[in-house]
DNA sequence: GGACAAAGGTGAGGTAGCCTCACTATGAGG
DNA sequence: CCTCATAGTGAGGCTACCTCACCTTTGTCC
């Protein structure tokens, strides 16, 4: 039996400290990771974006994505306002301070897998990003 | 703003690929990935294995690794068996139903991971295999 | 233009996998 | 011995999910 890591191991391995360090700078604004997803989210599809469309693409049941934006909202980071074009659906807008907070934590986000990376040299972190881009690429 | 994915996107990204992947092959023997990775600790750990030291392997509480063995031992998987040079402690040992499993969801975990990276070329599978050991090798 | 299925959102209640706190039994040092 | 630390676990709590049932509104089909 080969014990010695494989590929997909390695990824595990880095991905948990990449999410380690993005969940020490969520601690510090007191968000949690759950809110942190659906916050990007909605930041990324741009304003009026329904909650069954949020719970689409983080791959959660409707009903979970109605909890998720009650926490948004009562934290003050989203706006639930009715959709004037069809009075079941909701439209989710992001405050001042969710947009805020979306920027604070990228820059956070960011520099965590930058610290993570930093054994690196310059051209082996190109080189695995542009390998990544591949792998990742046709995505969906 | 800068909008475009950093490495540590693409690795998360790329991490929960693999993730969904497993995950599939693990509901396939009805194992749950928290059980998964406590039987990969103790198998890895060798014969005789603390719960205690299962806990700070898994960075869980002490308390959780209870449960996780609880679960392991209900399904067979697992023996908890008196320490005879200290009885407060407990050691685990791995069932031939246990190592039997360990061994099956390890080669599904290596095809899954391997379908991810299907897309990349030899040499870049190794380049990046290189990379992310350098990477992930100060390990800890 | 009325019936009626489908779609959007949410209340109620459940689960897994963690957590802390309190407790028991055993061990180790003075 | 007495004390303090260590190993494991019962009790109870939390978060982030889930399903099921329900209400309202919309689009469709005759």
């Amino acid at each position: 039996m080969d014990r010695s890591p494989d590929t997909g191991d390695l990824v595990m391995a880095l991905a948990r400290r990449v999410r380690r360090a993005t969940l020490d700078a969520l601690a510090e604004w007191d968000v949690t990771p759950s809110q942190s997803r659906a916050l990007r989210v909605v930041a990324a599809g741009g304003d009026g974006m329904r909650p069954s469309t949020l719970a689409e693409v983080l791959r959660i049941a409707p009903r979970s994505a109605t909890e998720v934006v009650d926490a948004l909202e009562d934290r003050g980071w989203v706006r639930r306002s009715p959709d004037p074009a069809d009075r079941r659906a909701t439209l989710l807008t992001l405050t001042d301070e969710g947009r805020g907070l979306v920027a604070r934590v990228d820059v956070a986000r960011r520099e965590a897998s930058q610290r993570a990376l930093a054994v690196l040299s310059p051209a082996q972190r190109r080189t695995l990003h542009d390998i990544l881009t591949v792998v990742v690429g046709e995505d969906q």
